[in-house]
DNA sequence: TGTACATCAGTGAACGCGCGTTCACTGATGTAC
DNA sequence: TGTACATCAGTGAACGCGCGTTCACTGATGTAC
């Protein structure tokens, strides 16, 4: 269970520190909930009885259910992003098909260890739960910018790109749109190319999540390796 | 709706087609209950309230809620299926490009028109359910099945295939046994190009509905068939 | 065509269980003088 | 250093609601002779 570590994290008192304790531990159980009985399923009550607690007190350290959704959501996006920073950095910043497999096998690793965090972010939506868009679009947009990052430095030393494919209009806009958003300087095609592979992993990584390669695949790590190279093939990144 | 017809649903008696229609009302009912509840929220005394009846009543046309549940994915897998291979069958067999754009339309299509039954089967595992595999296998293979006998219409009349990436031998087992399931000519390659493709397709789909572009395309449309073209010149489909 | 019996749809009560959230409260821990 | 007060963790009862499933039953519809 990894954390970031922010300033305002930094316990005083013993109190305080318990305090962080309790939440650390509601949010532990929670997501060992979220495994068991998916995330209609999670239930402050059920909480509460496994800390030997009444299940009011559970309100002295989480407002709402829906909040404690809220904030396994933006701890599963953290996670996941500090994951794939981290495999990148882990790579010499020049070897761009290097960082491209690490990122890639880094956010299969994640989601293979916390398959109900990963669930949580990008499975079917929660029913009548909305989460709050300003605490998760950031979160939630790491990995994607971490990947266009990537596109940008390949944009700028690459000797050769992929022979590119003209962008309808409609598309051109909405590409302007993300380009400015994430502040990358990526040509069309090159982003086209980089939010379909970055949509292929993911992909990659639902259908095995999910259960859609029934047994297809004996070793599915071997196909994913595979995969990956492809797209980075598909992307232009040199061998 | 769109429904199989087999000999054996022809209705008989008054009573047996009075029975058919509460089966339908039942699925219709509990399929709009996934809509706005999730998969865990399907509850067979909301069903029964809503069709004006006794909670126990409900028990004379559907023996549990997993068996509910089951029917459900049934349909829904058959339905997509239903879809593709109607799309398929819409274009000129030797169009290879045209098939393979009408089936990722009509996949998307059916996605976006039916967001819950595609959760259903594409999302997050119903958590405590396991589908019945001798029943959802089947159905659940459909598209994937269609797929597959396009890249061998496509190994048998290409008369250039992409340059061949060499596949590891764990791989290569691997895609042998998808070959001999499917019953398909197709070679390494292009196998694995066509998961491939496969993937991405859902993935475009997911990610969709799943809400992970929040408000990064105008047109989601264009942005899906741009992305399905290049997946067509991934497998290497003339143009 | 009419009657006797079997089938089936739907009732209503009950079992035993779950949930989120509020509220007034006790008692321990921390803080200010 | 000791005392008075404020803060906070946790209690226990309650409100009002939900669920799946079983069971003995009534009464209508179908079927066989």
């Amino acid at each position: 269970m990894r954390h970031h570590v922010h300033m305002a994290d930094r316990p005083k008192s013993p109190r305080q520190r318990a305090r962080a304790q309790a939440i650390r531990d509601i949010k532990r159980i929670a997501r060992r909930q979220l495994t068991t009985e998916g995330s209609s399923g999670l239930s402050l009550r059920a909480i509460a009885r496994e800390l030997g607690i009444v299940s009011s007190a559970v309100y002295r350290y989480v407002p709402s259910r829906d909040e404690l959704l809220t904030m396994l959501i933006e701890d599963a996006y953290n996670a996941l992003g500090d994951a794939a920073e981290k495999a990148d950095r882990g790579r010499d910043p020049d070897d761009l098909r290097g960082r491209w497999t690490a990122i890639g096998r880094a956010v299969r690793a994640w989601a293979v260890k916390h398959p109900s965090d990963y669930a949580l972010v990008y499975g079917s939506p929660v029913p009548g739960y909305a989460a709050p868009r300003e605490r998760t679009v950031g979160p939630g947009t790491r990995v994607g910018a971490l990947l266009v990052r990537l596109y940008a430095d390949h944009q700028r030393t690459a000797e050769r790109l992929p022979e590119p494919t003209p962008v309808p209009r409609t598309l051109h806009r909405d590409l302007a749109g993300i380009r400015k958003t994430l502040d990358a300087d990526v040509g069309d095609d090159l982003l086209a190319r980089g939010i379909l592979a970055w949509t292929a992993l993911f992909g990659l990584v639902s259908f095995e999540l999910f259960g859609q390669y029934v047994g297809g695949f004996a070793d599915y790590g071997v196909h994913f390796d595979h995969q990956l190279a492809r797209l980075a093939d598909y992307v232009g990144l040199p061998a």
